[in-house]
RNA sequence: GGCGGGGUCGCCAAGUGGUAAGGCCGAGGUCUGCAAAACCUCUACCGCGGGUUCGAUUCCCGCCCCCGCCUCCA
């Protein structure tokens, strides 16, 4: 069965197969983030499920070439590198490496290629793809010194979001500084320097200026993966106008269908609400972080609600991803100390439960029918491992298809070494009990507690983790 | 007004034309020196009203409610 996916541009369920001749290469072009300020739980919702699409496609035996933009100038990184008087790169440079550290804690697999939106062989291809469309009567110069992309040009403008360009009702967020415009749905290719922009600018065949958004990924893109993406990702909020406009931009140039498959992941709530300062709901990787909560509860919960449903975000689904987690923790545990040094054999077939996880993703990312038959995998191992029917090489085949689940969810545990002190407890509390000491031994529980450790008295022995 | 996504157990959330996975929380139990873990048992008339059908949570129609987009927000 092959991985299917629901096509936002045909709004339908399709067979993936890539364009190599091959069939293993996937080109895929995911938006990244705005570098102006720290990404929020909204954003890092919309990569990993891009990194889940991503390592599944990985683990079905394509060779996923990712490329994540960086758009390292626009009205925001403009206007905070004003507020903090520091030079554009030094300010987006703060949260670019925040963002890559930020990715790290969420275990999101890095991308193939991350270009920046300023680097000046993206600049020159922009201006390159703007003097081509302008060659083309696509663009024109309007009378500030913008290059606006005149959409009359493109009939399939719209067509991605099913949007009917002429029953469109005005909303306020258009602009009405862009006068100069020919139809109000034109947008920028070019915008020509202001004031505002301060030392912010390119020289261009239409003066100083910079890039608009749009033109930034459709340069990016093409430069990296060729004319022709396998598959393009991005929050609904980007379908219109920016992947639109993307296609509209790319198409004119290039000539060809710009991408194939496009996959838009749903907006993420907090509390039920819409995520917003002012709510007091607004939370980034790091407030999270400083709450106690690990990278990977957190890649817990946006994991596993899938992509195309709203995903309400709340602190005690952070403490359910905990308790899960521990639960699966322990299983490992468990089963880590039944096989011993024993090695799976590498011809073993897949464990049935193994097969069902997976083919669920196919069916476009059903994580939540994933992790169901994953769970139901866990009690019947568990199960079976009280009835002692679990035999070392039956144990170290399990470990081997989980790790082919994990390289998907990427959810292992945290190893810590024990420390010597807290060892040594645990050897004089066997002593405790084996005297059947039982205060002595509670209160040496008590102490390896102190030390930040759990034991566990099981069949195999105390077993000890980090609390 | 247009386009789109939702309303399934206290919370999160699968799924199917034949009376509903899984996770968290809760109650009781087995095991254990006590715990912990694990396991077992228990907890849902699937937003409302019609229709189609032998039978609908699942298909169709209408309605209500929530959320998003409608020109630079993932």
């Amino acid at each position: 069965m092959s991985v299917r996916l629901l096509n936002t541009a045909s709004r339908s369920l399709e067979n993936f197969t890539p364009l190599d001749p091959a069939g293993r290469v996937v080109k895929m072009y995911t938006c990244g983030p705005t570098v102006y300020n720290y990404a929020h739980i909204g954003n890092f919702r919309a990569y990993i499920f891009e990194d889940l699409l991503q390592r599944h496609l990985e683990v079905r035996g394509y060779a996923v070439e990712r490329v994540m933009n960086l758009t390292d100038v626009d009205d925001k990184t403009i206007a905070g590198c004003k507020r903090c008087g520091v030079p554009l790169a030094d300010f987006t440079q703060t949260f670019k490496d925040a963002f890559f550290e930020d990715i790290k804690t969420l275990r999101i697999r890095p991308a193939t290629h991350y270009p920046a939106a300023t680097a000046p062989e993206y600049i020159e291809r922009m201006i390159d793809m703007i003097k081509t469309l302008q060659a083309k009567e696509i663009a024109y110069l309007a009378e500030d010194g913008s290059v606006y992309f005149r959409i009359a040009k493109f009939p399939r403008y719209g067509e991605l979001a099913h949007l009917n360009l002429e029953e469109l009702r005005p909303s306020g967020r258009i602009q009405s500084d862009e006068y100069e415009k020919e139809a109000v749905g034109d947008f920028a290719l070019w915008k020509a320097w202001n004031p505002n922009d301060g030392d912010v600018w390119w020289e261009s065949p239409w003066g100083r200026g910079r890039p608009g958004w749009h033109i930034e990924c459709s340069a990016m893109a093409t430069a990296l993966l060729g004319p022709e993406l396998d598959i393009h990702c991005g929050g609904v909020d980007n379908i219109f106008p920016h992947h639109e406009a993307e296609i509209a931009q790319s198409e004119c140039v290039t000539g060809r269908h710009f991408a194939r498959t496009w996959l838009h992941c749903a907006h993420l709530m907090v509390d039920g609400q819409k995520m917003s300062k002012s709510l007091g709901n607004f939370y980034t990787l790091r407030d999270l972080l400083a709450k106690g909560y690990s990278g990977r509860e957190i890649r817990y919960v946006l994991l596993s609600v899938h992509y195309r449903l709203p995903l309400n975000f709340t602190l005690s689904g952070l403490d359910a991803a905990r308790a899960a987690l521990e639960r699966l923790d322990a299983w490992v545990e468990r089963l880590q100390t039944l096989a011993g040094e024993t090695l799976a054999s590498k011809e073993h077939p897949p464990t049935p439960a193994c097969t069902r996880f997976l083919e669920a993703l196919d069916d476009d990312l059903n994580i939540s029918g994933a992790l169901g038959h994953l769970f139901d995998w866990i009690r019947e191992s568990n199960r079976a491992m009280d009835a002692g029917s679990v035999t070392a090489l039956l144990a170290a085949q399990t470990l081997a298809d989980f790790a082919r689940i994990q390289s998907v969810l990427e959810l292992g545990a945290e190893t810590a070494a024990v420390p010597a002190q807290v060892l040594a407890l645990v050897e004089q509390r066997q002593a405790a009990r084996a005297a059947r000491d039982w205060a002595g031994s509670d209160v040496l529980r008590d102490a390896i507690a102190a030390a930040g450790w759990q034991v566990k008295d099981t069949k195999q022995g105390p077993q000890l983790t980090r609390v």
